[in-house]
DNA sequence: AAGGAGGACGCAC
DNA sequence: GTGCGTCCTCCTT
């Protein structure tokens, strides 16, 4: 029933497609162009790593009005990843306070505070009503062997830190 | 109990 | 092949 195909955000097509940092047509999503910085895709391509550059802090000027909108699907190629789910729920701290939040930003290390919620709103936009956080982390966990995230020094129970490169 | 590490299998791209 | 989602065993906090 629900125009999905018009309403979607395609975080993955951005990034995976051209890589070019046109900014997302916020109308009817809210994620920065800051929310998903390319990956190692972002190596081979120059010119495009103003934003996405090793620097920590560089500015955060987007404090965009708040989205609560949970889009419809996402899966297959279209999808968002976890790992770009978990930073759009960091760039937006008043609309998940208490719930996800970073211990270190320019280290990339954050905390899952309330993995339930967490674990819920991932179902949510993946359309996984059985989503948790056993399933979730499972997930995370899968990347550590990619190098996207990984646990920290000191392991500490829900604290996680992206690899640099997916800052 | 809740969280964490991985193996194994299945499934939609 | 990828990126999970699901289920499971065993271990740690």
């Amino acid at each position: 029933m629900a125009p999905r195909s018009s309403f979607i955000l395609e975080p993955t097509l951005l990034q995976a497609s051209q890589g070019h940092h046109s900014r997302l047509l916020s109308g009817g999503g809210c994620i920065s162009r800051a929310a998903l910085s390319s990956p190692a895709s972002s190596l081979g391509s120059a010119g495009d790593l103003s934003w996405a550059s090793p620097s920590p802090d560089q500015h955060e000027e987007m404090q965009e009005p708040l989205c609560h909108e949970i889009p419809p699907i996402g899966r297959g190629k279209h999808a968002i990843h976890l790992w770009q789910f978990l930073k759009e729920l960091l760039l937006q701290p008043h609309a998940y306070h208490g719930c996800i939040r970073w211990l270190d930003r320019s280290r990339g290390i954050f905390k899952i505070e309330d993995s339930a919620r967490v674990a819920k709103l991932w179902g949510q936009r993946k359309n996984r009503p059985a989503m948790n956080y056993d399933k979730l982390s499972r997930s995370i966990r899968q990347y550590y062997k990619k190098g996207i995230i990984k646990k920290t020094e000191n392991s500490k129970r829900l604290v996680y830190q992206f690899q640099p490169q997916y800052r």
